[in-house]
DNA sequence: CTTATATTTCGACTATTCTAGAAATATGGA
DNA sequence: TCCATATTTCTAGAATAGTCGAAATATAAG
């Protein structure tokens, strides 16, 4: 996993959005469409964000019909929590208590 | 919390290699200096993503004597993934079962 | 006060990202 | 096939972020 996609996929306001919808509708997702109407998208720029979301593996697509559904991958976001605080203090001198950490 | 803020600051190589560096160091951080030696960031670059780092709460600074102390607030990145979350499928149609949501 | 060391701020340049209209592509039905 | 609808791609201008040398500021010790 590259976090730094991933961090980089959701460090928008637009995109945030867009995710929140998508966790919010769960695995059924949502038709393009219907995602620019939620959130007061045009198409071009739905898509701009939707694909930076999709190649940073928070988003699905599949094709049902004439239409594209998208739906959020939930275990994506729990790697990436579980990435940033790995390493923990683990070079640290003093035994390490903060919470969340170790 | 702002959380496009914090992913934001996450959101960049030298400043999630600048995390993770005072994540492993623990609450003791580090100095200045000793951020630029060992992350191999000039001065100005390292105190514009320090500045970023702290702006979105991510990590704190303390001075001691002549040197200033930088620590990772660890706390932060657990409030993040359970916000990224939080409404999960409260508007799906049916039961929501993936890892990491409900 | 003067000097040495540590850190921050300034400034100008480069690179990247965002935005959205318009054109192109894909699908399903008559 | 022809048409209507849904989505994607193209394109270019506007806005934002990143970089780092050099100057300014803060602190401690002699």
């Amino acid at each position: 996993m590259d976090a730094v996609d991933v961090l980089d996929a959701l460090a928008h306001g637009r995109r945030l959005e867009l995710f929140r919808l998508l966790v919010r509708v769960g695995p059924a997702g949502l038709p393009a469409g219907e995602i620019s109407e939620r959130a007061g998208l045009p198409p071009a720029s739905r898509n701009f964000h939707l694909g930076r979301l999709e190649a940073a593996g928070l988003v699905e697509k599949r094709r049902d019909g004439r239409r594209v559904l998208y739906a959020a991958d939930f275990g994506r976001v729990q790697e990436l929590a579980t990435f940033l605080v790995r390493e923990c203090c683990v070079e640290a001198s003093e035994p390490c208590e903060p919470p969340g950490c170790c």
